[in-house]
RNA sequence: GGGGGAUUUCCCGAGUGGCCAAAGGGGGCAGACUGUAAAUCUGUUGUCAACGACUUCGGAGGUUCGAAUCCUCCAUCCCCCA
């Protein structure tokens, strides 16, 4: 370990040791760039416990260095779950993913060991620590029908307005996607979506779940996050990613940065440079820690560690 | 040496006399988010004692009731002819 991360996990021994009763999962997460990997197996090693992941794009298989997966070398230290279980064109969703944690966690514990969720989707941490609700799978044939009727200028959102006003004054008229996931939900239950969605609401209690979240400076993560970009084309990602390019993708492996851009660039449509498009990942992925300090802000159960070079 | 074009708010880029603190995009900042989530959506982005005032459109002057928009000179860049 650096010297850096033996600082960030002394401070997580000594919040740990304060612990009498441990709780039932750990979580490390942070944006994409906070050391999460190195530390979480670090971790991992203390706890006796093994690690699943809790990233959307890891769960790919031949997506290795654009999401910076842990080395075989790393997953040979301790156990790893849910990471190269898919292959990019296999579509998934939020449910599929707590549904197979859950179950991963489950066998865990059954052989007396603890269970680190390491990653950093925070969707996905959320639906860990307060569920997801139990609904219908996405209906592609509606969802086209609907996308047509938007096209067309249709009012989408006065549509949902019609069926279930509750969820519709919650939704901005140009939020599409969640405006089509709530006529969806309707048209094949009959209830509103605001009817099952009710987890959200809730911390989980503290004796489930410690969340640690990697806290850097701004300046300093976007620093880190330039470095890492730069290091996976010294890693090969101009290569994995062409030989992913033109192959079936689903719509989440597509569309994950490093990856989308360089498919970009391959097909030739505005004509980037290759360093253009390199500093454009490194601009979105900026953007994507960005988001992720706002989910982790905004959820009561996560506490942050202080972290500095 | 001669002719033409350009210079706009953090960036790109619209704007050619009042409706302009200035379209649009990017970036920044903030927020939302439960079956695509590394995605998607929203708000905001000159300054201030802020329903009003002040400063801004390369620089300096000028014309006009009024200028980013017109004129003069200067600076820088680009193109064409030599």
């Amino acid at each position: 370990m650096r010297i850096h991360e033996l600082k960030v996990f002394a401070k997580l021994l000594e919040q740990i040791d304060a612990i009498s009763i441990p709780p039932e999962s750990w979580y490390l997460t942070g944006p994409t760039a906070s050391g999460k990997t190195s530390l979480g197996i670090a971790l991992a090693r203390h706890l006796n416990a093994e690690i699943v992941s809790m990233d959307s794009m890891a769960i790919y298989r031949l997506m290795d260095v654009g999401t910076a997966k842990p080395t075989p070398e790393e997953r040979a230290e301790v156990p790893h779950h849910l990471i190269d279980i898919l292959d990019p064109s296999d579509e998934y969703s939020v449910s599929d993913y707590v549904q197979a944690a859950r179950a991963v966690a489950t066998e865990i514990r059954s052989r007396g060991k603890q269970v680190l969720f390491v990653g950093g989707t925070p969707l996905y941490l959320k639906g860990l620590l307060r569920g997801i609700f139990e609904g219908p799978d996405a209906d592609p044939v509606l969802r086209a029908e609907l996308e047509r009727f938007a096209d067309s200028g249709g009012d989408l959102h006065g549509r949902l307005n019609a069926i279930d006003p509750t969820t519709a004054t919650k939704l901005h008229p140009n939020d599409r996607r969640r405006i089509i996931r709530a006529i969806e939900v309707y048209e094949s239950t009959g209830k509103p979506i605001s009817f099952y969605q009710t987890q959200f609401e809730t911390p989980a209690p503290e004796r489930k779940q410690r969340v640690f979240v990697l806290d850097w400076d701004k300046e300093e993560l976007n620093r880190r996050i330039d470095r890492r970009v730069e290091r996976m084309f010294e890693s090969g990602l101009l290569e994995e990613a062409r030989y992913l390019y033109g192959r079936p993708l689903g719509k989440t492996a597509r569309q994950a940065v490093g990856y989308k851009e360089l498919f970009e660039y391959f097909s030739g449509r505005g004509h980037p440079s290759l360093d253009e498009t390199i500093a454009l990942i490194q601009t979105h992925t900026r953007q994507f820690a960005k988001r992720q300090r706002t989910w982790f802000r905004a959820m009561a159960e996560c506490r942050f560690v202080k972290c500095s070079p």
